[in-house]
DNA sequence: CGCGCAATTGACACGTCTCAATTCGAGTGG
DNA sequence: CCACTCGAATTGAGACGTGTCAATTGCGCG
């Protein structure tokens, strides 16, 4: 982990906290597949996305990769594993550079002590992105490559640009490359490539210099992925108001 | 849902409370497929299963299915969701009948006002669930379909018979059927009976009456699965010790 | 302008799905 | 106790989708 590190104090790293005060927190930028952790080590540090991406995977011995989730700018990760050490690796997948705020956090089990909002608040999480990593469950088991893609842009376009897109497709800007995109998909490169050409040729998508997509034809995403695209809701560590509680 | 019902004090039932006290829950007594809720439902009960199998599941509008998991004698399940209405749908899986003990249960969100560690204890649960899906993420996404049998058949010796199985082969009977086995591992009915011959052949596990399965060289169904499989540690909602904490 | 890596395209092999036929096993009735 | 029956499980043949490997194209950067 050679990132360049900044101290700073407040500002975004407020959020990570979710207490009142001031909160210390290093601000990372990492270079393209610069590791932040790996599956095995020892938890102790809570991020947060600022800019770029960030891919939380599992391999296999063979070299055979599934990324379990991408963190956007917003999200926070590290926070959501039971163990004292974590269960897959994470790694910046920004194309450019990737900004993070990391701060110092302890192992799970020692949190009893933390008042009951920030518990409630955490295990909402915890069910939210079990929700999400269900749904996936059932993209990577039962949808076609071609059904995965159309779930995929369609999860990429709501965290990206938005709820309920406007009448006119906003273009967005894949932050990935096409590899990370196949091993989130389970498929290959190769083929995640003619499928998405198949897309453009069929005038469904529009894209340009590889990256950025627009969704031209909404409706023959939706039909394709089967209603089976993750994220109807919440994003992965994405902070949420509470639902109004009694 | 036309299970027989039988009004029950205690016994099992005040393992789900997880308080000290007497409990109320409804024995139901459920034949094969029969379902319990169904995805959208409104969530109102909590099941533990006493004997027999359930499915949780995800289906497409075209009949495919994906199962999330099972639920076997001893597992809870039913308050691990987020929303007001459920994510998947639930069904007896069990050969021939499946019991539950049911209580009722308020969403989620209205969950506030309950003690720290019930929801210290609710929080871990959810993480264990997630890690466990995460890994199936794995296991759909990058393992090959006789992989995922070793990887399925590896699970399941660990959760009927148990932990560090001993050097003679505990033989286990796997309370569901085929078709389950199929959509629970992303395959199809035929693709995985092929494998299961395939290990016979190769004297890797022995099965005799179609359920019965002996595990011969563990050795070769863990290279096999890569060390995939999930449930390295716990059960889905299997009760299990907290953590000391501080 | 040209280097270098990522993305695309093509040809082919292989794994899994599909559909149909057969066998197996549990339960029933003679 | 043994035939019969029905559904589940297995087996086989062929089609289709995806993986593999290599060649080509495209894009960003010096």
């Amino acid at each position: 982990m050679n990132a360049q590190v900044t101290a700073a104090y407040n500002g975004h790293a407020a959020s990570l906290s979710h207490r009142r005060g001031l909160v210390l927190a290093r601000r990372l930028t990492c270079r393209t597949d610069e590791p932040l952790f790996h599956e095995g080590d020892a938890i102790d540090h809570r991020y947060e996305v600022v800019s770029g991406a960030v891919r939380a995977c599992k391999l296999l011995p063979d070299g055979r990769r599934q990324i379990l989730e991408f963190y956007l700018p917003g999200d926070v990760f590290g926070d959501d594993e039971l163990d004292t050490c974590h269960g897959f690796s994470a790694e910046a997948a920004g194309i450019d550079e990737t900004v993070l705020l990391q701060t110092r956090q302890r192992p799970m089990a020692a949190h009893t002590a933390v008042d009951p909002e920030t518990m409630l608040r955490m295990r909402d999480q915890a069910l939210r992105s079990l929700d999400m990593t269900r749904s996936r469950l059932l993209i990577l088991g039962r949808l076609e490559a071609p059904e995965r893609l159309a779930a995929f842009l369609l999860e990429m376009e709501l965290r990206l640009v938005g709820r309920p897109p406007a009448r006119e497709a906003t273009p967005f800007v894949l932050p990935i490359s096409r590899r990370d995109a196949a091993d989130y998909l389970g498929i290959t490169p190769e083929t995640l490539s003619r499928c998405i050409q198949d897309l453009r040729r069929r005038a469904v998508i529009d894209v340009v210099r590889q990256r950025q997509v627009t969704i031209l034809d909404r409706r023959t995403l939706v039909d394709m992925s089967c209603g089976a695209a993750a994220f109807s809701g919440g994003c992965p560590g994405h902070a949420q108001r509470l639902p109004a509680v009694a």
